[in-house]
DNA sequence: TTGACATATCGTAAATCATCGATATAATGG
DNA sequence: CCATTATATCGATGATTTACGATATGTCAA
């Protein structure tokens, strides 16, 4: 795992909408449906469902998740057709622990 | 105290002079001269010593010490000709809190 | 192979940000 | 009051970001 960029990561939280996606991927189950039988929590949200609930394009989501995956705040997993896309916890927690004892 | 917005404070760390900024007013006394019979760590630093640091002009420094004092990251102390700034460890807690916790 | 669907990428116009120089405001000392 | 010094604000310009529609790519099913 490549070290954090705080410059990075502090662009990508820096939009409402990026920010509204991670917290929706916070607790998947309470913010979308089932999609066939994928396991939300172990793989993720698919592009479609998050465009869905996001009141943009389907370009416009692409790209911001893609934002978040480049931070690192986000993994990327395609299957079939679909990629799905989970917050990395771990990520998350290096950032708040970076304020916390490095900023 | 007003409650904190993350976007702003996000975007007020988006930029590298600025967490440089923050970084510096860490620890003061390693950082800058001491300036009069001024508490360095209580009141804070003055924006021309600032400014000497940064390879910016005073314009911008200043500039970019209200957008910190506008998410709530760092205070400001007017003292006859000069303004002092000093870290608001406490809304960088909260910060660090929020990502851990509510992101 | 073709068609249909999911996602990614490209090109763009408008909004915001970075940074500067010039100037305004505020405070001090003479 | 005046000159000087410290800081803040204004106006400008280039760079980056936002968000879109159009299009390309990748995958499956028939």
């Amino acid at each position: 795992m490549k070290p954090i960029d705080p410059i990075e990561v502090f662009k990508a939280l820096s939009n409402e909408a990026r920010l509204q996606i991670l917290e929706w991927l916070k607790d998947p189950k309470a913010h979308f449906g089932p999609q066939g039988g994928v396991d939300l929590i172990e793989i993720g949200v698919c592009v479609s469902q998050i465009t869905a609930k996001l009141n943009m394009t389907q370009s416009t989501t692409s790209q911001y998740l893609s934002v978040l995956q480049r931070a690192g705040l986000v993994h990327a997993t395609r299957l079939g057709k679909w990629t799905y896309y989970r917050r990395d916890e771990e990520a998350i927690q290096e950032i708040a622990s970076y304020i916390q004892h490095d900023l």
